[in-house]
DNA sequence: TGTACATCAGTGAACGCGCGTTCACTGATGTAC
DNA sequence: TGTACATCAGTGAACGCGCGTTCACTGATGTAC
């Protein structure tokens, strides 16, 4: 797997520059035009080239776009992957200003919510800065296209990337849900998550395969995959402009969603209290 | 307001008609195309027509995208409307099984959680029904369109109706967010709300001006769009295809995921009891 | 009820444009001996 | 180090296609008297 050559030729050079170039510039034009009016002669003719040259570096419209695709999926979960790497997985052990007894708990707690928040911000702040690499991958599905598997493992780095967080803080300790206690109207109840427990289990199981034991109980596995559907939601409606007129600055209310669904996530209650 | 004739003219109901016709067919082919994809010439070479006698009926393309639009909001409107409307507001006075302390209030939110229920289901239901549609009015902007004032009454009825739930409730005495009593880690009190809690009270002042009085309480109306963005977070997943290999069918994930919301709003606890 | 005029729907040709992809080609870069 | 051959990048012309919009026109429908 190590690179054939210590140095590559001056074509090899030149051939990897121009890939570079072509989707640059291809991403650039993704603003003006959406993703199916993206246009290889318009790239080629901005690139200052003819356009069947393209052709020497991707073999159709669609393997451009595809390139992007994944671009697009491997920056924001480098962007979110390296937000929660920011996060100390702990506070330092004899940090002040914690009670003795329940302060390890607390602390495993605190990180944990700290990484996960630093992660939805990352998802939102890429997708601002990258609105339309945004909506490449989050939005409408281009018409025709259809996309490769090689997307798949760029696709799964946030959500992956959301759930080691909560899987960290199990294999520290941080223990299960504590929502059995107060009930509501419906029956809601880890009992009734049948089929679903499997298919989160399942989820679970995948993201930590190199990881086994402490596996996240159930329920706070769904509802992570709940928070993550509301996390996308909020930013897409964002972008996409469902809140003109209304939330216009989001910033409050993203930090106050992203604030409730992780303690949501968690089991805690989504209270008025400080 | 009344319509000037009793009955319309032959030249009236021709192009009464036409309308629909055109709309209906440039639906059709919003599947295989996408928004902007959509072609004039091929909806009239469809209809048996010459590309130009279209105009004679919208004046450009995108005032036959505004009109799907709207057309859109106002379908999924109406269904999310007729859904809530069909779940009484509140259960028969007499009904057996309550206890008489708990019972009414009880019963009021019930009523309103089975109205909320009613609401979520009917928006999932029209938009895997409509997927283009839905893709036309949720998913990414149509590059180089601007949609025009008209559309927002529409676009806000879901929303709207939504909310008008909560109100309902309200005016029947049901109780505020109970949910200070339990701290969690972080500061996201109702004190911190800030700027939100103003954003959010213009919104319901919004929804009820027909309907002074019994307001909902700021808290309450930030949870609902939070509860509101994660609801069709979770359709554009299931519609675009972020759910693939996953949540495969992902009916038992919305109704849970759609009673979590629910309590999460009423400020209940998330928990695992039933 | 009948006529004269105005309104409107639909036609067909045209303007000017852009697109993805293929193909035979030239000339530069790289490789093997 | 030098030569012979293979590989590859980029060219320019062409194929076949579709698009939105305008415009002068014909003929049918509606209206006023």
């Amino acid at each position: 797997m190590a690179p054939p050559k210590a140095s590559l030729t001056a074509r090899e050079r030149a051939r990897a520059e121009l890939t570079r170039e072509i989707k640059k510039e291809a991403r650039r034009q993704l603003a003006g035009t959406g993703a199916d009016g993206l246009s290889l002669r318009a790239v080629a003719r901005e690139l200052g080239m003819v356009s069947s040259a393209l052709y020497r570096y991707f073999p159709s419209k669609d393997d451009l776009l595809t390139a992007l695709i994944i671009d697009a999926y491997d920056a924001v979960g480098e962007r979110v992957e390296a937000a929660i790497a920011a996060v100390p997985e702990e506070p330092p052990p004899d940090g002040p200003g914690r009670t003795v007894t329940a302060g390890r708990e607390d602390a495993t707690l605190g990180a944990v919510r700290e990484r996960w928040l630093a992660g939805c911000r990352a998802v939102r702040t890429w997708a601002r800065a990258h609105p339309h690499e945004y909506a490449l991958i989050y939005g409408s599905p281009v018409p025709g296209y259809q996309a490769p598997e090689s997307t798949i493992g760029p696709a799964v780095r946030v959500p992956f990337a959301l759930i080691r967080v909560l899987r960290d803080g199990a294999a520290r300790g941080l223990p299960p849900a504590d929502g059995g206690t107060a009930g509501n109207g419906s029956a809601t109840g880890n009992a009734d998550l049948g089929e679903l427990a499997d298919q989160a289990v399942a989820i679970a199981a995948l993201v930590t395969e190199t990881d086994p034991g402490n596996p996240l109980p159930p329920d706070v596995a769904v509802r992570a995959v709940i928070a993550w559907t509301q996390l996308f939601g909020m930013v897409s409606f964002e972008l996409f402009g469902q809140f003109a007129n209304s939330f216009d600055p989001a910033d409050a209310l993203f930090d106050y969603a992203a604030g409730q669904m992780m303690s949501f996530v968690l089991g805690k209650q989504s209270g008025t209290g400080k």
